[in-house]
DNA sequence: AAGGCCCCCAACCGCGATTGT
DNA sequence: AACAATCGCGGTTGGGGGCCT
C-alpha cells in the first residue's frame, strides 16, 4: 500500500507525523493542497488532512467513550441519522471518524437488537390493543391545541422588558448553534438540519415538530414577550394519532 | 507454538457541495 | 453561466493485534 502513482499511502510513520504537525503549527490548518509540499511530505492533500483531523490534532480526546457520550451518540443518531460530523460536533474532542467507527463496532448491533425487541413488543401491544378495542365503549376525546411560535419570533429580539412575559424553552441544539448566516429564532440562529423538513418547518409560522419537542434537552430564555406566540393555530394530530 | 478467525480502527475512495476564475 | 479546483463528508476497506482452538 505504498507509492501508488508516486504518492505514499498507508500507515503514517512517526517522521511523517512530525513533519505534518510542524507544518500545521507553522502555517495553520487549511490550504490542504499546499500542506504536503510545505511539509515535505509525499502524501496527497486528503491523506494529510485526514491524518491531522483524525489523529494529530491536539484537541482530540483519545480516551474511550464515556457512558454519557455513548448515550448522547445513541440519541443524536436517532435524531440525525448518519450525520457523523454533526454528532461529533456535539462531543468535544471526538472526530466524526471516531464516532462512526464506534457506532459500527459497538453500537449498531446493540441498537438493531434493541429495535428487534421493540418490534416484538409493538406487535404484542398491537394485539392487546385490538383485543381491548373489541370490548371497549367509545367516548369523545377533546384534543388540546398546541402553541405555535409566531413569525415575530424570528424577527424580534428574544429579550423583552414587558413585565407581562414568560420563559420560553428552546432545544439546546438550537440554543447552542453559533452560525450567523442561517435563519434564527430571535438572536439565536437555527442550524440547517433543525429547520429542514424533519425537525423544523419554516412557513408562515415557525413550528416545532414532535421529534424536537420530545427531547428533554432545553435551554431557557427568560422574559419572552407573549407576542412571540400565536395560539390555537392548529393541531398536532400526529402527536395523538400514531 | 502455530494457524485461523474476528474485531477494531486508521486510512482510502467516491461523490456532492462550495468556492474561485 | 460554465468549468475547474478544492473541501468535507459518509461508506468502505484492509492491516494489525488479540483471542481461540
Amino acid at each position: 500500500m505504498e507509492n501508488t502513482g508516486g504518492l505514499r499511502r498507508g500507515t503514517w510513520t512517526p517522521e511523517e507525523d512530525k513533519l505534518l504537525k510542524a507544518c500545521i503549527e507553522k502555517y495553520g490548518e487549511g490550504n490542504w493542497h499546499l500542506v504536503s509540499e510545505r511539509a515535505g511530505l509525499n502524501r496527497c492533500r486528503k491523506s494529510c488532512r485526514l491524518r491531522w483531523l483524525n489523529y494529530l490534532n491536539p484537541n482530540i480526546n483519545r480516551e474511550s467513550f464515556s457512558k454519557d457520550e455513548v448515550d448522547l451518540i445513541k440519541r443524536l443518531h436517532e435524531l440525525l441519522g448518519n450525520k457523523w460530523s454533526l454528532i461529533a460536533g456535539r462531543l468535544p474532542g471526538r472526530t466524526s471518524n471516531d464516532v462512526k467507527n464506534y457506532w459500527y463496532t459497538h453500537l449498531k448491533k446493540k441498537v438493531v437488537s434493541e429495535e428487534d425487541d421493540e418490534e416484538e413488543d409493538e406487535e404484542k401491544e398491537k394485539k392487546e390493543k385490538k383485543k381491548l378495542k373489541e370490548t371497549m365503549t367509545f367516548h369523545e376525546v377533546i384534543k388540546p391545541r398546541p402553541l405555535y411560535l409566531s413569525s415575530n419570533f424570528g424577527k424580534q429580539p428574544v429579550m423583552a422588558s414587558n413585565p407581562d412575559t414568560e420563559t420560553v424553552r428552546v432545544p439546546n441544539q438550537i440554543a447552542n448553534c453559533s452560525s450567523a448566516s442561517q435563519p434564527n429564532l430571535g438572536n439565536v440562529p437555527i442550524p440547517s438540519e433543525m429547520w429542514s423538513e424533519s425537525l423544523w418547518h419554516m412557513g408562515e409560522d415557525v413550528n416545532a415538530t414532535c421529534s424536537s419537542l420530545q427531547e428533554n434537552n432545553y435551554q431557557e430564555f427568560p422574559n419572552v414577550d407573549n407576542s412571540f406566540w400565536d395560539s390555537n393555530h392548529g393541531d398536532f394530530y400526529n402527536l395523538w394519532d400514531p
